[in-house]
Formats: C-alpha cells, structure tokens, sequence
DNA sequence: ATATAACTGAAAAACATTATTAATTAGTTT
DNA sequence: AAACTAATTAATAATGTTTTTCAGTTATAT
C-alpha cells in the first residue's frame, strides 16, 4: 500500500514490498494474527515469501514500535498495529484475541516505577476467558 | 515438604515424591521460574526426573489452580504459586519477574466481562521494563 | 549507472513442547 | 500384609516453533 510504505520510511526502516504487505497486513485486521496467519496472508500476494521473513520482520517492526507483541499462555506471540496500552481479551477455547473498546482503564506507569524502581517501557493487561461462541459448548 | 502434600491430596491429585517437589519449588520462591529452572532444582533430590515431568506436572497444576502461568513475550511460560491476580513486572533485559507489591490495583473483571460478553476467568497485569541492575547498562 | 550494505528465501539448526511406551509406583481392595 | 489396578515416571522420539546461515537479490545513496 501507500501509507505503510510512508511510516516504514519514517523510521528509517528500509523499505521492500514485503516489508509494506506485512504492515498492511497487521493494520487492516482487528485480529492480532500470528506469524503463521500473517504468512498465510501476505502469501497471496508475494507467493515466494518465506515464514522466516516474516518472523524477522515482525521482530523489527516491534523492535521500532511500529506494532506491539501480545503474548499469551500455551500459544504464540500475537501482533497489533495499535501500539498505545489498550486492554484484551483473550478466549481460551478458540484463540480469538480482541481489543476492549470503551473500557475505562487506569493505566499507571508513574505508579508501577516508583513502586519497583524499574524504567518501565509498556503495561500489558490481558483477560483471559471464554468467548459468547465458546463459553456455551465448554466441555467438562 | 508437608503442606505441598497436602495441597495435592486437597485437589484429589495423586501425590509422588516428584509432584510434591516441584510444588515445594514454586512454593520456595519468589523468582517465577520457568520449567528449565524448576527442573533444575528439583533434580537435585531428585536426579533422576525428567524435563517431561516437569512440563506436564506444571500443566498439571495450571489446570488444577494450584499455580499459575505468566507468559512474557520472547520468553517461555513462568510459573507462580501465588494464584490470585497481582500485578507483575518482567525486565526485558535479564528476565527477571517480580511481584509489585504495595501497588493498589483495580481489579475489574465484572466490567470487563459486561464490555466484551466473555466469561473472565482471570486478569494478567505484566509491566515490561528494565530493572535497576539492568536500566542503567542499557547498549544502544 | 554503479556501489554497497541490507534484505530475501531456502535450508539447516536450535530450541521448546508434546506424545509414546515400558517399567514403576500410589492408592485401593482383598 | 500382599495383590491389584490405574496412574505416573523416565527416556526417547516426534512435533512444533523460532533463529541462524548464506548465496543471491534488491533498495538506496552517490
Ligand atoms: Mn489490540
Ligand atoms: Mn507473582
Ligand atoms: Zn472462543
Ligand atoms: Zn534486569
């Protein structure tokens, strides 16, 4: 696209059409995707792309806070182009990551630093549960 | 030990010597080790133990509430004998994992399960940052 | 256009986790 | 107390995930 290609440029990252699908990728969906999904997607348009690619793509694109990493118990790292401190909600059935909208939250960094004496760079708050789909067909 | 027997017996788990170990390991410690670690400590009375053992006792115990897991990005799973939700802190340089304690937090499951239409079972609250050992020897 | 440092794709390697299985053990029943 | 049985263990293999390596290619600066 266009404007991944300008904040890629912004960051001083060099740009390639890989690099700008993959941004594409994590900026048109609300789904937090994995590298596996991610792959899956950029594939159709850049068929030769390779996973490790991908990984070290996402890798960078966190590293220069073009998108976060969301990490979740027994399943791999989940990737968001939204990179302010925003809640979750995670299904622990089906997988399904999904943002808290109008959700007020306090978020305390100031607090947390005086409190451990650590730099702290990013809060992360995650919900673990079962979705409206899921929490029906529980089983046991 | 004695109470991590008891424990186990309580939740109508099969006590071994190595189950008890391992609860006694996580008990033991603030550090939120993860399974190499626990392994380590355990095989010293236990030389003979697996790194299978481990990993599926420590699932074991996740399921049955007796511990919890943390999962950090870019790291593997820590678990915590401490199973009520508290607000942790991870330095992205050594690994560490510590409790934030004195640190009033707002608990708020029942709003977000009103928000999404999850069934919250439980809420991770992880800082990332750097330590006082490490914030100050940060390269680049 | 050319140069060069960085990037890609492919494969191998490293690392983390789960599954399999024969032998052992915990807890129960005689 | 001995026997029984189902569950657990240790070892290993299998699987899954992530990183490394490297030859060839490409993006950017000159
Ligand atoms: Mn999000
Ligand atoms: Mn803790
Ligand atoms: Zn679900
Ligand atoms: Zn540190």
């Amino acid at each position: 696209m266009y404007h991944s290609e300008k904040m890629l440029r912004e960051k001083g990252i060099k740009v390639t059409p890989q690099r700008a699908a993959i941004l594409d990728v994590l900026r048109d969906t609300r789904e937090h995707p994995g590298v596996e999904v991610i792959y899956q997607r950029v594939k159709k348009q850049f068929p030769s792309i390779s996973l490790a690619t991908v990984y070290k793509t996402v890798e960078l694109f966190v590293r220069s806070n073009l998108i976060q990493e969301l990490c979740l118990t027994g399943d791999v790292s989940r990737y968001d182009a939204r990179v302010e401190s925003h809640p979750h909600v995670a299904c622990m059935n089906c997988g399904k990551v999904e943002d808290i909208d109008n959700f007020d939250m306090e978020y305390i960094i100031e607090p947390a630093e005086q409190a451990t004496g650590y730099k702290i760079l990013k809060e992360e708050i995650m919900y673990f549960g079962y979705c409206g789909d899921c929490k029906g067909v529980m089983d046991n």
